[in-house]
DNA sequence: GTCTATACAACGATAGAC
DNA sequence: GTCTATCGTTGTATAGAC
């Protein structure tokens, strides 16, 4: 059999396990590679397994690569909470900008693998990006014209808002080559990266009249 | 002989063209397939030429990428000018801005290989990141630390402010799969794309303090 | 200068021994 | 459940006819 069905707990367990450290070393070499430069043999190097084990427990290379995009989306969804009309808008947002930092800061291969797929014209988490994104895009946009109503907001539009924050977040994981270059180091180091945090919500909060 | 020299002017006319036509079709290429997703045969079809003429205008397909970044660059170089400290903030941020969207929404595939490249570790142009472009942000950032003296720009640090700017123009371009998905809408229009132009300018300098 | 035919290498995937 | 050996395919690059 090809892909058996755990028959034990302790099978089972294994098969978790082998898993998700193939995932992990998953992510880290698309991140570098894209899908099409990945190569299973470095990834299976990365994961401390043999190679053949790879496409033991899972199907196929595209197999591995959809359930890193489908764990990188789980994660996120999961990581970033709700905004609402309840909230202040200048607490709500920094919030909400620090998280979407952090995320990138402490996941950049995940942040750099889901930039490739959406630039290669997101052929596997397309369909998310129309339904459940553009779902939460919706619902935020109509927080921030409630805001807007009462005067709390400047009126720029509500979308493209979102846009802004998620480019200048990402930026500083997809992009760190380039930053690191035009910096001079060799790391963004802590203290940059409070500046980059700092800049970020500094320029977009004062740019939305918040406070 | 491999590649042969110019022997006549008609000659090199052909080969300039040609020339041309190859990396128009290759930047398309791997604009939507990775530097090793890209096939020459694809590339071919696209330029309108049989495959083997590819490998006699270029060496290998790795020139072909080198030759399709190094246009990008000096494409950049050249139609994104230089802000003076002599400028007037607003006006000449504004210019910034709605130049780089420009050339974001004029040529979304030369920012997608660029985007790709750097997120792969910029391993063709990274040289050109750590010399010539910091060279052009140090200088900027100089122009932007005179405006805060002078009180026309709030303090917020100058490279970071530049990375806010390019990542929230470049989005349009290497993300518009995710925007259009986001939009509901099949390609971003022509009124969706002033939008885009009036939010990230609205926020940006509002952000900054420069009206 | 153009094109066909092919050499050669690399990789994903599989079969089957242990 | 693990691993080796290998198949078949694909894609870059080249040799050589026209």
């Amino acid at each position: 059999m090809k892909q058996p069905a755990a028959t034990s707990k302790s099978e089972s367990r294994i098969r978790t396990e082998r898993q998700a450290r193939i995932l992990k070393a998953a992510e880290t070499v698309f991140a570098r590679r894209g899908f099409n430069g990945a190569r299973l043999m470095e990834i299976a190097a990365e994961a401390g397994l043999p190679k053949a084990n790879l496409l033991y427990y899972f199907r196929s290379k595209e197999d591995i690569y959809r359930a890193v995009c489908q764990d990188i989306l789980e994660t996120w969804l999961g990581a970033l909470g709700d905004i609402s009309a309840a909230d202040k808008p200048d607490d709500a947002l920094r919030k909400y900008i620090e998280a979407k930092m952090d995320l990138s800061l402490k996941r950049p291969n995940a942040s750099r693998v889901f930039a490739m797929e959406i630039i290669s014209g997101a052929p596997v988490i397309g369909d998310y990006l129309a339904r459940d994104l553009k779902d939460w895009v919706d619902k935020q946009a109509g927080v921030f014209r409630i805001w807007q109503e009462r005067g709390e907001m400047a009126e720029v539009s509500p979308p493209h808002v979102l846009f802004l924050i998620w480019a200048a977040t990402q930026t500083y994981a997809d992009f760190s080559t380039q930053i690191t270059a035009v910096l001079g180091c060799e790391k963004i180091s802590r203290n940059e990266y409070k500046k980059a945090v700092d800049t970020v919500t500094g320029v977009v909060l004062r740019g939305l009249g918040t406070r």
